[in-house]
DNA sequence: ACTTTATTTAACAATTATATTAATTAACCT
DNA sequence: AGGTTAATTAATATAATTGTTAAATAAAGT
C-alpha cells in the first residue's frame, strides 16, 4: 500500500473509524464483528480498515475457525511516536513558553475562576 | 479539510514530503522557495504540501513583503503524540515483553557483538 | 449434503489527494 | 511604468480512498 512504513502508519493513523478501533483494542482483543459492531458502516468497510490497519502493521489477525481475533501491535505506534518525539526538544521549549505568557496575560489582564478551562490558541 | 483536527494532523504526516520539510523547519525558520530547493516536485505542489501542514496546525506562516516565512508550530504535534502516548501503557508492556524475549533469545542461541544493529521483526 | 455464520473479495460510484503547466497576485527594483 | 522575483491559484489529469451492494470463501451446525 504505502512504501514507507511511517507513512502508511500515519495515514492509517489518519481516519476516525480506525483510530476508534485501536481505542477499542487497547482494552482488549476482538472479533471484526465485535469490532464492527459499534459502527454504522458496513462490514466490508470495517474489513478494509481492519487491513490497512494490518498492513500499517497496527493490528495483528489471527484466524479462529470462521473468526478472525484482532490485537494490537504496538511496534508500528512506537515508531510513529518515535518520529514525533524527535521533535519533542522544540516544542516543549515552545509550548512552555506559550504557556508562561498565557498564564501572564490571564493572570494580570482578567483574572478566571480556578479550574477553568484555558484553551490555547489555534489558528489554523 | 479535514473536520477532525486529530485526523487532519495525522493525514499531515502521512506524506514524506511533508514530513521532511518538517524536519527542516526543526533547524530555523524557512521561506517557501527554501524549502522548496531539495524537492524535484514542482513549486505548486510544495505550496500546496504547506498548506496542508497549515491547515493541519504544524505550521505557520507569515508574509514578510513577497516571501512567506515558515515556522513549526507545536502545538497538533503535541496533540498527535498526546494521542498516540494514551497507547503508551499498553504497547510498553508489550514491547518489553518482546524486547527480553530477543534478548533472551540472543544471547542464547547466536550472541552478537556488542552494539550491532538489533531491528525487531516488523510482519506487515 | 444443506444451511447458517463470519469474514473477505469484487465491482462500482463518489470523493479526495497529488502532480503538472499556465495564469495570477503582489511586492520589490530600476 | 515595466520587469523581476516569490508564491499562490486555476485548470486539468491521474491515482488513491472510502463507502455500498452483491458474490465468494470457509468453517461450523444440523
Amino acid at each position: 500500500m504505502e512504501a514507507e512504513p511511517l507513512s502508511a502508519t500515519f495515514a492509517a493513523l489518519s481516519d476516525p473509524t480506525r483510530r476508534a478501533i485501536l481505542a477499542r483494542l487497547v482494552k482488549g482483543e476482538a472479533l471484526v464483528g465485535e469490532l464492527a459492531d459499534p459502527f454504522t458502516i458496513c462490514l466490508p468497510a470495517i474489513s478494509r480498515h481492519l487491513k490497512v490497519l494490518q498492513q500499517a502493521g497496527l493490528i495483528e489477525r489471527k484466524a479462529e475457525a470462521q473468526w478472525r481475533r484482532c490485537a494490537l501491535n504496538p511496534e508500528s505506534l512506537i515508531e510513529a511516536a518515535s518520529w514525533i518525539d524527535r521533535y519533542s526538544d522544540f516544542w516543549e521549549s515552545r509550548f512552555d513558553a506559550l504557556e508562561g505568557f498565557l498564564k501572564f496575560e490571564l493572570n494580570s489582564k482578567s483574572p478566571r475562576i480556578r479550574g477553568q478551562q484555558r484553551k490555547p490558541k489555534n489558528d489554523n
